[in-house]
RNA sequence: GGUCCCGUAGCACAAUGGAUAGUGCAACAGAUUUCUAAUCUGUAGGUUACAGGUUCGAGCCCUGUCGGGAUCACCA
């Protein structure tokens, strides 16, 4: 059994024996002793001096000799101010450490029979994958891996938007300009060649906004229209979505297109089809450079009309209501929500309408104790009227929705905005953080030994690694600031400075074998350095780590550590020799113990997907 | 305006209600001429936005204020 809950269920069981109150093993705080006071655990004893009738240091003493004598594996303790410091003894951390290098599985936990749907991606098929994708890719994707670390089955599932107003622009656009041009022929990789049909169509429907602006209709409309004291600027900047629906020549094409491709008219769905191909094998492209992979793939065409039973059910169950215009609404406002459509008055649906229809679609098909969708913090609100919604409805797996929500991703240089183009292409990044990568590699001169393949492999992993960690490091909810430069930086709290300390450990293992170094005396070491022990401790409180990571489902966690751990370990090779160590038995040992930081290290760094070099 | 989220060093980020709030970058001062120098150590930098409250103990929980963001469509 692990130390940390070998000392929780002692104290558990002290607190008992000494003042008989039952107390929850799980509850006694046993920390990681600070570097300044002696000890390899501390116990916070707050909590019990109540029922001790005690002062703290008092209570910390009766525990402490309790411990002492019950546990075999307490060397000693001390007590400063109402912690309780212990020792652990050399013979626990030598079993310890040997019983990680033998289980190449350290830090998963078995099958626990259950299965969990994770949605992540999920993107637009009219244009590219940008920066914001990415978080939401790398943040599924290590999430996925936290649950298949502990246990669960994972299926990874993404829905596909590939209809709709924003694919059908793609398709006016091109038809209308494309001039029978393709991803071939103009040598663009196929899904910027869609996007960038959709990007001329906002173009000439901006300027076709424009020159409507300056005719007569559009001043009548402007002057019987207008708010008091509002200016014309403001007045068509509000007024677009409706020019664009009732007024605009691009905007009825664009309907036109939509009603071909519901009506089913072959040319229209051709069209689509090839246009929608394009792009996902662009996206293929990304996502195989991200190293990213998917179970299932629902798309949004077979989906979108998905709904409608189960918003039948809600009207039987009187869970929903209809106005007399025909449309069926839901009223959240008892749970400090609003009054959401469902269903709309000509009986179409909505996203919403899909949304219920997806999930109850899904839990048919994969039968999943929880379901995840990673999607960005701007769909809060919508997955509250969700989630809130099927539980109302009493949909069995309600219970276990869970909407991983995420902040927005910038650069140094200010925030992505569509409209003025500032919009960070995902294959432009992962270009550009190797890019950098190489010219850093540059300036160092890298071994020589490597062929062109090889160092090229080598450099998009550094790359990629950086992008990987330094995106996943921050913590889900937070908004954040991505730096390339600061990504790819060797030094510092990067995903390259941990691939390092890998690559330095593998270096070791291989001259390990090269020279048939027997490992065996490890356990004669009788005198754990201090930089040895805190491996030692981090090692073992890496179960723990994807434990939670996974139960919060944040994978930052997860990064925070792999950091620390590499850290330490960096201070151990500065501070003591280990092929030219005092000793064949501290030799061994710290042999050892680095091949158990190397396993975990790839372990934990697999987790983020980061494999690159590891 | 209602609802939700965020606010920690110059910057980027940590910190299950527990000890003196940490780490990196940038700055400064050193060490290591090796077991790959992609390293390490030290210095400096903080009223954790502000004001109250709960607690033995609050960056964390509660209330209010200020600042930033998101969202409040028969869009997705």
């Amino acid at each position: 059994m692990n130390i940390v809950s070998t000392l929780q269920n002692a104290v558990a069981q002290a607190v008992e024996q000494l003042y008989g109150e039952a107390t929850d093993p799980s509850k006694v705080l046993v920390n990681p002793t600070p570097p300044d006071f002696t000890g390899d655990y501390s116990v916070v004893i707050f909590p019990f001096v109540k029922v001790a009738k005690k002062s703290p240091d008092a209570a910390a003493s009766a525990i402490g000799e309790y411990l002492a004598k019950n546990v075999a594996d307490i060397k000693a303790f001390n007590i400063v101010k109402g912690f309780l410091n212990l020792e652990i003894n050399d013979a626990y951390w030598q079993g310890f450490l040997q019983s990680v290098v033998s289980d190449s599985t350290y830090g998963r936990l078995p099958s626990n029979g259950k299965k969990v749907m994770v949605e992540f991606s999920s993107p637009n098929t009219n244009k590219p994958l940008h920066l914001g994708h990415i978080r939401n890719i790398l943040l599924g994707w290590s999430c996925s891996n936290m649950l298949q670390a502990v246990g669960y089955e994972v299926v990874k599932t993404q829905i596909v938007n590939d209809r709709g107003v924003a694919i059908c622009k793609s398709m006016v656009s091109w038809l209308k300009f494309g001039e029978g041009k393709t991803p071939e022929s103009t040598g663009i990789k196929s899904d910027h060649f869609v996007g960038d049909w959709y990007v001329l169509f906002e173009q000439k429907s901006k300027e076709e906004y424009g020159a409507w602006q300056e005719t007569a209709e559009a001043k009548s409309l402007f002057e019987s229209k207008r708010k008091p004291e509002q200016l014309e600027k403001d007045f068509f900047k509000d007024f677009k979505n409706k020019w664009f629906n009732e007024y605009s020549i691009l905007g009825a094409e664009v309907r036109e297109m939509l009603l071909k491709w519901e009506a089913h008219d072959p040319e229209t769905l051709a069209l689509w089809k090839k246009m929608n191909d394009w792009v996902y094998a662009g996206f293929d492209k990304t996502y195989g450079d991200l190293g990213v992979s998917f179970n299932k793939l629902y798309y949004e065409s077979d989906t979108y009309q998905l709904g409608k039973d189960i918003v039948e059910d809600g009207l039987t169950k009187g869970v929903f209501f209809k106005k007399e215009d025909g449309s069926i609404w839901l009223d959240l406002t008892d749970a400090g929500l609003d009054q959401k459509v469902v269903v709309r008055a000509d009986g179409t649906s909505l996203y919403i309408t899909q949304d219920l229809g997806t999930a109850r679609m899904r839990h048919h098909e994969l039968g999943c104790e929880r379901y995840v969708y990673v999607v960005a913090d701007e769909q809060n609100y919508h997955f509250q009227v969700l989630f809130e919604t099927l539980k109302r409805l009493e949909e069995p797996y309600a219970a276990g929705l869970h909407h991983l929500s995420y902040g927005l991703v910038e650069l140094p240089t200010g925030r992505m905005k569509t409209r003025e183009g500032t919009v960070v292409d995902a294959d432009d990044l992962i270009t550009e953080v190797i890019r950098i990568a190489t010219e850093q590699s540059k300036d160092r001169g890298e071994a020589e030994t490597l062929s062109e393949a090889e160092k090229r492999e080598n450099l998009r992993r550094v790359g990629m690694g950086a992008l990987k960690f330094f995106i996943v490091k921050v913590h889900p909810k937070k908004k954040m600031i991505f730096n390339p430069e600061e990504s790819v930086d060797l030094q510092g709290q990067t995903g390259p400075y941990i691939q390092y300390s890998y690559v330095r450990i593998n270096g070791l293992m291989q001259r390990v074998e090269k020279e048939g170094i027997d490992l065996s005396s490890a356990n004669r070491y009788t005198s754990i350095q201090p930089q040895e022990k805190e491996l030692l401790v981090a090692i073992q409180d890496y179960q723990n780590v994807v434990l939670k990571g996974a139960e919060e489902y944040d994978p930052s966690l997860v990064a925070n550590y792999s950091y620390d751990l590499a850290k330490k370990y960096h201070r151990f090779w500065h501070d003591l020799s280990v092929f030219n160590a005092e000793t064949p038995e501290a030799r061994a040992f710290r042999l050892t113990l680095s091949r158990a930081v190397g396993q975990v290290l790839k372990s934990s760094m697999g987790l983020l997907g980061v494999s690159g070099g590891m």
